[in-house]
RNA sequence: CGCGGGGUGGAGCAGUCUGGAAGCUCGUCGGGCUCAUAACCCGAAGGUCGUAGGUUCAAAUCCUACUCCCGCAACCA
């Protein structure tokens, strides 16, 4: 019988920067879905890759003075590095700047506006930089851009248009019709109430503000905007081509079994790339799953501190298979899960080094114990055996259950708890004490046999997630991997085989105390190594002013009478500055360095001829000078002799 | 009223859609065992399910208001 395909495809990571944790949990998510459905006996595809277009790394190449293209080449390496040290078994890594997706995205781009369904027109907006969207003046919040709440600047420009609206009817049916095209289902609501219900606008698919991008064929200034750029490669990487040459491959493949996404870009996976399909009359994906994030446990995620995550940085630690068991296990379906050192190696010491390393250790020291390290099943069963043997074989469909609905860590849990019936099995059983007996060897082996046997089962479902731990069980058991085919029966493990006589420790236990202390000594090593003992901070310079300009400036000591935060404004402090005989109110962005009560009594440098002005409603009458560090550090410049507010500063 | 997520025994979470005896892992305490990586097995303690009101025979679950926490954004003259 032929094999039935499974096309799974993970998001296609923003070349910006190096992927941290978060961004590799998608990647091992897919990978461990796609090993589960090859080992079910699907025929998988699965493909990752990288977005690598876009005004965000023009202007990153550009800081850092290298092209775009070499920008991006160094952090798509970076990625895959990453993506292959987690043992990730994608098939195909397709970049956005392969020569043959570009080539497709423009005749699709060309296809689409043939058919009418991309027109050109002129936009008149509002322009969110950072966002690269445009926004009508009735969808702006608080006349700052919807997505990002920054400022937007009036622009025109001319550009290509989707016509969503054409399609918007036909997409409500189909998520109306298959309520399993969006998951978790909650998200589905939320497109349909937000979006399509109230009507969708038509998409802005062309930029000419900047060039890091695709050309349109037929418009040489403008390129693709970087949405039908980046979601159409799920089509070109396996080979679509819209002059109706596609490949095998891709007449196979598609349409998607599961696209697996973060829930932050469900919008476009749900809607846009539906439609795109749909004017391309494909069939659409069948299932875009929107998983949630990994979070830092502490939450202040920033680089000074050092506590960004990187899979590599874990993986020094604590293993790949280990990392891997952590962020599927500890991820929940719906909502962000939580990482923290702690945490991993709490995990790491109960299930991974306590309940299956030590399983698998006793198991094998026993069996060399006993019998020289052969499993025999001599058949002296016993009441017990059945139960031990009911739960292994269950486990299967419970993980197939789990595993269905995308459940991946409560999958890895029902796996878990046959390890664990498994420790138990050997608390009932006593082994030591069948051992002192020299008629219940044949029980005694029977029992050990049980044991290996009901090990390798365990192995083989943990294969899809860990694959390199089940590959060391095997071994040392010297046992073959399983086909789901042998999933059925119990004792399939030959008996007489020997087992090594040389157990390894599959993983270590460690101690929090001493992790956190390692890791705090190879930042602060990585801090050091970048920042000698009193960091070089170079400015860019400005032009030279003269004396005039200079003696424009007004600076006069002021003494702080009082001061307090300013509501609603996590920087802002607001204070009352004496200088001379007046009293003035300055708004200053110093909160992250000063608290309230610290300031009252300073004596500080003033700039007081700075034209008053208007911050989160306080009117702010002047300028407390500080100097600031590299971290954004700031100290405020105080006079270093005694002088009376209002002092001239010359 | 910027957007979003959340408040369940000491910690991390499930359960909420589809009301019906409050569960899992870790930790703590007590017991057992000794093959094993101070591991394994059994048992116990510990929760007004953020607060207040409402619907209901019945609410962690549905409705209303409030409150606190977190992420993003903004505020840095």
């Amino acid at each position: 019988m032929e094999k039935k395909k499974y096309y799974i495809t993970t998001a296609i990571a923003y070349t910006s920067g190096k992927p941290h944790i978060g961004n590799t949990y998608e990647i091992v998510l897919a990978d461990s879905i796609a090993r589960y459905r090859r080992f079910q006996g699907y025929d998988v595809f699965f493909q990752t890759g990288t977005d690598e277009h876009g005004q965000k790394v023009e202007l990153k190449a550009a800081e850092m003075g290298v092209t775009p293209k070499e920008f991006v080449d160094d952090v798509a390496g970076q990625i895959k590095e990453i993506w292959d040290l987690m043992d990730t078994s994608y098939d195909k890594f397709i970049r956005t700047t392969d020569a043959d997706h570009e080539r497709q995205v423009q005749k699709i781009f060309k296809y689409m506006y043939d058919k009418g369904d991309i027109y050109k027109g002129s936009y008149e907006g509002l322009y969110c930089t950072p966002c690269e969207s445009f926004w009508t003046p009735s969808q702006l919040v608080d006349g700052k851009c919807p997505d990002c709440g920054r400022e937007v600047q009036p622009a025109q420009e001319e550009a290509y248009f989707f016509r969503m609206s054409k399609y918007a009817d036909r997409l409500i049916h189909h998520i109306n019709t298959h309520p399993e095209f969006i998951q978790p289902v909650s998200r589905r609501n939320e497109m349909m109430n937000n979006f399509l219900l109230p009507g969708l606008q038509d998409l802005c698919v062309s930029r000419t503000s900047f060039k890091w991008g695709i050309p349109v064929t037929f418009d040489e200034k403008h390129v693709v905007y970087v949405w039908l750029d980046a979601l159409t490669n799920y089509i070109t990487g396996i080979g679509y081509d819209c002059d109706g040459d596609s490949s095998e491959q891709f007449k196979k493949l598609w349409p998607a079994d599961l696209h697996l996404i973060g829930k932050d870009i469900i919008r476009f996976h749900t809607i846009y790339w539906p439609i795109f399909l749909m004017s391309l009359d494909l069939p659409l994906p069948k299932q875009v799953f929107g998983h949630p994030w990994l979070l830092q446990g502490d939450g202040k995620m920033s680089k000074s501190k050092g506590n960004v995550l990187y899979a590599d940085e874990l993986v020094d630690f604590f293993g790949v298979d280990a990392v891997r068991y952590f962020v599927l296990h500890e991820m929940p379906f719906e909502n962000d899960g939580v990482i923290t050192w702690e945490l991993m190696v709490e995990r790491l010491n109960s299930e991974l080094a306590n309940t299956l390393g030590n399983l698998v250790n006793r198991t094998i020291s026993m069996s060399n114990k006993y019998f020289g390290g052969v499993v025999t099943n001599t058949g002296v069963n016993e009441e017990v055996d059945e139960d031990l043997k009911a739960t292994v074989l269950a486990s299967l469909t419970k993980a197939n259950e789990k595993m269905d609905q995308l459940r991946v860590a409560d999958a890895l849990t029902e796996i878990f708890a046959l390890f664990k019936r498994c420790n138990k099995y050997i608390d009932e059983t006593m082994p030591w004490a069948l051992a002192k007996d020299e008629s219940q060897k044949d029980r005694l082996a029977t029992v050990l046999y049980n044991l290996v046997e009901s090990i390798c089962y365990g192995a083989a479902l943990l294969t899809p997630f860990m694959p390199s731990t089940s590959r060391k069980i095997l071994e040392q058991l010297n046992a073959a991997p399983r086909s789901m085919e042998e999933m059925d029966r119990f004792g399939l493990y030959p008996s007489g085989t020997k087992v090594t006589d040389q157990p390894q420790i599959l993983f270590a236990r460690l101690d929090v105390k001493e992790v956190l202390q390692k890791v705090e000594e190879r930042h602060a090593a990585e801090e050091a190594a970048k920042a000698p003992a009193e960091p070089v901070i170079d400015l860019e310079p400005k032009p030279s002013i003269s004396y005039d300009d200079f003696a424009k400036l007004q600076f006069q000591v002021g003494e702080i009478l009082s001061c307090e935060a300013v509501p609603k404004a996590d920087r802002l402090l607001c204070s009352q500055v004496k200088i001379g005989s007046q009293v003035r109110q300055i708004v200053s962005g110093i909160r992250s360095s000063y608290t309230p009560e610290e300031m009252v009594g300073k004596k500080v440098m003033v700039l007081v001829n700075l034209e008053p002005r208007k911050i989160r409603g306080l009117v702010s009458e002047g300028m407390l000078l500080c100097a600031e560090d590299a971290d954004g550090k700031l100290s405020l410049l105080t006079p270093e002799k005694e002088m009376p507010a209002g002092a001239e500063i010359c």
